[in-house]
DNA sequence: CTTGTCATCTGTAACGATACAGGTATATTT
DNA sequence: AAATATACCTGTATCGTTACAGATGACAAG
């Protein structure tokens, strides 16, 4: 067995094939290589093949090269349903989307930037919705019950969340957009809430404005405390007084948020500041004020939380925060593929920071 | 064995797994169950219980009874990878996501149709993007040679598209999202670009609009071609001048077309009338002209393509077709699935109406 | 010459499902 | 009573992979 790399593969590889003569060998079949192909090839055993490109410490380093140059050329891949029976990893990760995300890009910018993390990975993403009206624990528990995942990427994430306590039970790995208050800590990439609702009641403030209202994510959602505490926070801080939204949240249709904001605009103590956390909830807002006579950025002043270019061509134009779902998803399927990997708490968690995009004045100013 | 439903299956069961003593029975175990399981808890061989679950023919109707109930009982679900691995049927949908198509819930909403039309089907779906400036064929290849699903959802369908001709070749099940022009037929589910684009025209002119400009797709994709056909029809039918779009089209940046709307107005023969085939270039389109000092609905009308909410909100209200990508999604997905079992192709090809979303006067007019 | 130690490599069994080619009773025909 | 048909069920091999428990041969030490 010299080792003179390129020559002895092809020396070594044909001949082997052509030996059995007319038997149907695996190596000259138009199919897909397996481990066998490589072995009748090489002229060892699959076993040693496996090894071999498992990088095994058993096997010699010549062999090695040798087998993986094989591979190579063949274009070899392993067979899913093969590694899947034998060792139970699927190489799947599950995004379980709610039919909430239905409505713009939430889904498609997170799951670029997922399949942005999960390339040159053997991972496939495989989305789970679950459907309105549906238990948010039936997909879950699907993906445990039937071994169809490695991990599990979930949002909307609520404060004493099952989902949560059901995948710590199993010990199932899983990562959370968003965070919960349960007593044990798990994977979570969160945007800043906090902080978004502090910057905008900020800038509304700085703005002259006193009277603010914040259209908020519905309140079952943990975010919806981080964002009417930072929402809290900042009024209190600059002297503001905060009007209540009259039962409408992020999750109520659009011609809903429109028709609530036009009246309230008629009211006595009516807000001359709004704090919006969606983009076409901003666009429904957009619409009441306009319902009510008023001019945003004049009689009224508005920050919404962005995610799209949609509020790119408001005009005027509009203060906003931008969360880049896109990098989000990138950041939960390495953190999924980390909690895989069994990596310590600390590095399974973190924190989006808010970007400020206001129009006008102190642009891109940094977070305090 | 006497047939006597109910009692038979636990009196026959629990004996079974008792007599085989302290031994390791997978029947009592508290992993899934598997054929194995069900097959010592019915005193029957894996091989009768795979084939009454299957509902194969020779097998006894009582016992098919006894064993559907044992595993209804255990929850039992086939294992994907042993049914693969042996069959060779992967139960996915690959669904070939664009990088355009991040923009836009066009893929979210995608996701939702298919998911409901997979619902209650053995198939999951897989979501592979295929990344800015990569070979499109490559995502195709790679599940081809994989042989990662059973079938393949595209988009952004082209006259002469290689991916189609690929798979056409191979004889793998496919559906697109629009049309070719390729002889051999194929599966698709398209909207009818041809009707949105004649309606819009339509409408403009019955407006008293007459010099008409349209955004439309790049020319690379096939309902490009749809939609300029329907524009020229009914410019001549209704008598309007064609005004060139310098350069622009719906996948061009909001910024481009905003400004190249600017300054189309400013030019002595600027068009009255727009028509945009999607939402995020509406709003650029509708900012643009408003940079022009131009009032849509007032000196210049618009029709747009919505497949979205975003549009529902503008001031003064916008003209729309709609196109309910979720009713897309389902449909692409029942087609795959009914050309995956090999249904005549008359049955996968179809053609989705456009539906009216006027604002002022004729409302919700049917096509013609 | 035996024994032991490395360094490498290999065969077998198993994961869960199904295709295929039998089996084994019981009933029917001759 | 023997042959044949019918109805129903079963064992074995297999898909591609990996865990496990050996093999094999070279070489050194006793």
């Amino acid at each position: 067995m010299a080792p003179k790399d390129k020559a002895d593969i092809s020396a070594a590889a044909r001949p082997s094939a052509a030996l059995r003569g007319g038997l149907p060998s695996a190596a000259d079949s138009t199919k897909r290589p397996t481990l066998k192909t490589i072995a009748e090839i090489a002229n060892l055993g699959v076993t040693t093949v496996s090894r071999a490109l498992k990088d095994g410490p058993e096997i010699g380093e010549d062999t090695k090269k040798r087998v993986r140059r094989i591979a190579s050329d063949l274009g070899y891949r392993p067979d899913r349903a093969g590694v899947r029976l034998r060792t139970g990893k699927t190489n799947v990760i599950s995004l379980v989307l709610n039919p909430h995300e239905e409505v713009m890009g939430y889904g498609t910018s997170m799951i670029f930037g997922i399949s942005q993390a999960l390339r040159d990975t053997a991972y496939h993403l495989v989305v789970t919705p679950h459907f309105l009206g549906g238990d948010p624990m039936e997909p879950i528990r699907y993906i445990i019950e039937t071994g169809s995942a490695d991990g599990i990427i979930l949002s909307r994430t609520r404060p004493q969340d099952e989902r949560i306590r059901y995948l710590l039970e199993m010990g199932f790995p899983f990562v959370c957009h968003g965070r919960s208050e349960l007593a044990t800590p798990h994977p979570y990439h969160d945007f800043d809430n906090y902080g978004f609702a502090f910057e905008a009641a900020k800038r509304l403030c700085a703005k002259g404005r006193r009277r603010l209202c914040i259209i908020a994510p519905p309140s079952g959602v943990t975010y919806h405390n981080h964002m009417v505490m930072g929402f809290e926070r900042a009024a209190h801080q600059f002297g503001a007084t905060m009007v209540p939204a009259p039962g409408i949240d992020t999750d109520s249709a659009p011609d809903t948020i429109r028709d609530a904001v036009r009246k309230m605009m008629g009211e006595a103590a009516a807000p001359d500041g709004f704090i919006c956390s969606g983009d076409v909830s901003a666009l429904a807002l957009t619409a009441g004020l306009r319902d009510a006579g008023m001019t945003p950025g004049d009689d009224v002043d508005l920050v919404a939380k962005q995610t799209s270019t949609v509020l790119d061509h408001t005009t005027p134009a509009i203060d906003t925060i931008y969360e880049d779902l896109t990098a989000t998803g990138e950041a939960l399927a390495q953190t999924l593929i980390d909690s895989i990997n069994e990596e310590p708490m600390e590095k399974l968690q973190s924190v989006r920071k808010p970007e400020l995009r206001f129009r006008t004045g102190n642009q891109q100013e940094a977070a305090p």
